[in-house]
DNA sequence: AATGAATGAGGGTTCATTCAT
DNA sequence: CATGAATGAACCCTCATTCAT
């Protein structure tokens, strides 16, 4: 009963469903990036989307689907960008293997609001069993389409290591530096990375790449 | 009427202080590692210690100041183990090298909780200039040592990678695996994370390797 | 290109408008018995009514009037199968008495849903001066009728009572009964406490029932 | 994290918790005699009680559970009062049954706020399982204390009446009267209604009362 | 006439901080 | 030094109301 009079200052606006979610979604991601997790509220959000307080139960019906949704979507976003690289990214093993590393330092997916994002989540991972599941679940798939492709470039080479340390090894290193650009920005640009990422490749890979 | 009794007052006191706040920052780690960082209040805290509500305010003034001082102690504690090794690791340049990365999978430093803690911060490093200070701080020092140890080793091995790149290298995939071990602890435990870690080593100093 | 149609448009827009409010009044009652009156919410009763959430403010212009609607809806609905009886329930006093006392344990107006909504407005008419009007107009009335009954029935049997004091005493002892319905349905249902009534009449006016 | 700066403008006080709950719950009692069930919020309760916003979930945890303990204390005292009249009222069965029904008159318990209160809680019974299990027990030791006294009058007087009709009837009709004062306080006081009572109980035990 | 997306004031609750004891 | 009752700002969420469609 308590709303007694309103009268909307603000224009009202209308959209659909989905481009309402995707517009919250963003805004979350970009409060998270600018103020941290643990500081994005309801009204972080909701000012940074130029909409409302209500709107977010209006669609997300909480705070915490909200957040589920928004590390939903990025990892999708990841997946999406890094099975089109799987798909796209040449014909042989190698050119694959490394059509998946561009990934990583690529400048949409590794981009400092995206970095806080992935390290938002995981820094919450441990306490929320939805968030690790999510995580994992994509850690999973990454390492093993990874193994897949390590397996060929092994085969091919005769290398002695074994594909999945392999892939532990790429994936872990790739993370890894993420961090790096986290922490130290002005040390650790998304490209020193990538070579960084390369070189490593070259070291467990080395007869595929002598042949340049 | 009263019982004389002596005590060395101020000695005792000033002991006890730092007695109480280390116990209430093994206090915070147990929290952060059981709740989350998010769900982590003075309440929390303060009980795991078997304390009382006001106890923290009394020892760090702010609930910030305590989480600072759980950071660096984590930080510190990091630091001691690994100059530890890097002095007692060994003679040669090699024995350091795998002294420091036995470190980083160590039962004490690879611990659950502790990694909890590395995750919980880093994921609020962004937005938190202080953390980030603490945290880029400790990484860089760890490369730099890396840095240093690999050069001995790649002038001894005249290897043709740079003594950074590998640093960047070897201190992006010990973290990134820490990450694995944080998600997929069923998948990765610390002795495989750390074979991983071997092998890569192996990878880029592989004459070294051949000799023993 | 358009058909040519003509339709009755005022007329038949004024009916609809009955037809409305009647069924979002229906479907109010509908929503106090099943969640109370707290917990009624524009939702639950435009849901109940199967029409969408604007619809109330449309045809009433605020939640308040609406529940202001639908109580003098539930009063008016008493009043007229009261007066009703009072015309045909016979032509002595007594049957007039008698057939008054059967309306309130009648199975339309003792109806739980209706139970529910009359105790939900008297638990707020303290602070609610148009609630608290209504319904005590409505008691007014109904007193005002058991008495003029009563005291032909006195006169008929030179009883000592007081017209009003019986009358007071048999409108309080049905409602009293109405709530030990509301509140111990299993003990008490409606036919029985019909002949707790039934007896408290036999008591205060004895010669007319002795005499059947 | 939220509270940054917190400078109280009020004076602190300090009380055992027993002494600030019965004060809490007699603010409730106050706020909803006022106000109404519905308007009641944390703001008005600890408005009225003279303390901050916090203090009714520091010593009930929730609102839902302030109200709980609130209709239960209410419940209590009723109950406290009307078992020491049925000792001490008298040492007649008709002594006890007049103390019995003074009760339900009595200044204190027959206080227009109390009644606000009972009333308030009744009109939420249907749809809050607790309150209703909280009233439906009270009634049923207050119909079954009745019950007994009118079987020893009975027994004494010999009449035809049931027990437990005479017992349902006498409590509905006080509670019926209890509505009547609630609603229309001008027109009938504590001290008619209780008139009219008495006249009840005249009529059904005639002999007892024709000796006086 | 009817819909339902959008608004925003106000509700209950949490929790860092304070302070009398 | 230590306690824990008390505070109040800020949080998430609800919901009566508005209005473009």
């Amino acid at each position: 009963m308590a709303p007694v009079v309103t009268r909307p200052k603000t224009k009202r606006r209308t959209a659909s469903r989905q481009v309402r979610k995707k517009q919250l979604i963003k805004a979350t991601i970009k409060s998270i990036a600018k103020h941290g997790l643990s500081v994005t509220t309801m009204a972080t959000v909701s000012q940074e989307a130029g909409l409302s307080q209500g709107i977010i139960n209006l669609h997300f019906q909480s705070k915490e689907r909200l957040l589920e949704e928004t590390l939903r979507h990025v990892v999708d976003e990841y997946r999406y960008t890094w099975n089109k690289a799987l798909e796209e990214g040449g014909d042989s093993a190698l050119e694959k293997l490394v059509a998946l590393v561009a990934v990583d330092f690529d400048s949409k997916v590794c981009h400092p609001d995206k970095l806080s994002v992935w390290f938002a989540f995981w820094g919450e991972s441990r306490s929320r069993p939805t968030y690790r599941k999510i995580c994992a679940q994509r850690d999973r798939e990454y390492r093993l389409g990874l193994s897949g492709v390590c397996e060929d470039i092994i085969t091919e080479g005769q290398y002695a290591i074994d594909a999945d340390v392999a892939a532990f090894g790429i994936s872990a290193m790739n993370q890894g530096l993420w961090l790096d650009i986290l922490l130290n920005p002005n040390e650790l640009d998304r490209n020193i990375a990538h070579e960084v990422s390369m070189s490593h490749l070259r070291h467990i890979f080395p007869r595929h790449f002598d042949l340049r």
